[in-house]
DNA sequence: GCTCGATTTGACCATTTGGTCAGGTTTTTC
DNA sequence: GAAAAACCTGACCAAATGGTCAAATCGAGC
């Protein structure tokens, strides 16, 4: 499990040092990063079997292993896939430095990969709930400067008035919960709607009111349907439409 | 998996219907139960062996299957366990009516309770990730009257124009991923700060910055430092301040 | 201090599973 | 068009694991 030994399997020092991988052999990898993403988002590292997810890939496991020497080194490319994507999200947050536009944009987008990835949200879900064996390094780089340096932007804002001056680490937790939870969580909510996944409309919806609380609740933008005295576009205009 | 279907196996039927366990009945199922739950946090239901957990619990493996004919039966009295800890803290919802009093209270407790039970939290997140296997039947029964009930509560608040027209279902969402964030994605945040687990300190600011966000968000209270200039109440003085 | 049910446990077993391998087929290269 | 490399796969193996069992020990009531 720990993840910094390597190369000790027999088949990876035959790949010399090409960088391009014959056709074959991405696709194929592709089948079976897809299957494996799944596999495990269902079953968890242990749970999950290279038999399982060669089946779902549709190929015998000793092709999986091929390609892949072991369960480890396959489940370790699927996580770091998932952190690709997270990381890629992340960017939206830089788009402005108006609080409302580089939040708004950075839920809208952690929401929509919630729901185009959620098995991809799983696995990362279930890697960090086990400690973290496998990616525990990226924790301690890549998000640990990431996080320190949003952290630093948002107080900026606050130091400028722009928002109420909260604490911005657990402002950055809460965000990644709400959002993550659509992904994670998505069958508890599931069921909750009567058994099914919700529709577009409502995950606008509950992208609207995740986005609506946070800023209003960091006192960037005033609650929704409050503050109806105001001037006629803004905040009035969600009074009557909302619910 | 089912869970319907039980008594199949042959211990089952051993117990009469005595309501008196013996005393070392009852201390060892204590111990085997709290060794349960760290183990299968840990390690998932499928990655957890009954070996480990006996080995925690300190007897040895057939000891432990002679309390509990299978892994499975184990881990559904876990999840139970939790399950209750859960139910006990949503009544906190119902201490007032009164919105600021009610989420103030629900989500401090909440909140010490993904401190107080960190395994708890992760076993239950652990079973709703991979699809509620084994209580699905408690998700469509007893988890989706209290949600219906507290959406009411909820809708109320808004008529009455005590908070903003947000959706409930969507809020208390938000408060689940939040709070229940701090026991399953505690690996996460230790390392972000740090490497060391937040001090008392540290959670009860994030517990008051949780609180303030969601309170503010929802326009039951201004924003932490802001609007500090208008009238007491009324949300019209908060538009101004705000951006 | 005897009896009988409750408890304890080392040894054991069947199944599952990650991974290997030898030998075959296809694709690429020259 | 043939040699070499890449790819494919059925059969197999050692280790891990959930669960069983028979025999031993303990404990409360008489």
């Amino acid at each position: 499990m720990s993840g910094t030994d390597r190369l000790k399997g027999r088949a990876q020092a035959r790949i010399p040092d090409r960088t391009q991988k014959s056709a074959i052999r991405a696709e194929n990898e592709r089948v079976i990063l897809k299957a494996a993403e799944e596999v495990f988002a269902q079953s968890g590292f242990r749970g999950a079997t290279t038999g399982m997810i060669a089946d779902r890939a549709g190929i015998p496991k000793a092709n999986l292993h091929y390609y892949f020497p072991t369960k480890e080194v396959l489940y370790r490319r699927v996580v770091e896939h998932i952190f690709n994507i997270w990381l890629e999200a992340a960017n939206s947050f830089d788009e402005s430095d108006d609080p409302v536009e580089a939040l708004t944009s950075y839920i809208a987008k952690k929401m929509d990969i919630s729901r185009a990835h959620p098995m991809g949200s799983k696995v990362w879900a279930n890697e960090i709930l086990h400690k973290a064996p496998v990616i525990q390094d990226y924790l301690e780089t890549t998000l640990r400067e990431w996080t320190a340096s949003r952290v630093a932007v948002i107080e900026r804002w606050i130091a400028s008035g722009r928002i109420a001056p909260i604490d911005p680490q657990y402002l950055l937790y809460m965000i990644w919960a709400t959002t993550q939870h659509y992904a994670d969580f998505n069958h508890q909510i599931d069921t909750l709607n009567g058994g099914r996944p919700l529709s577009d409309a409502q995950f606008e919806e509950a992208k609207r009111t995740v986005t609506g609380i946070i800023l209003a609740g960091i006192g960037a933008v005033p609650p929704a349907g409050l503050a109806a005295a105001g001037p006629p576009r803004d905040a009035a205009a969600r009074n009557g439409a909302a619910r």
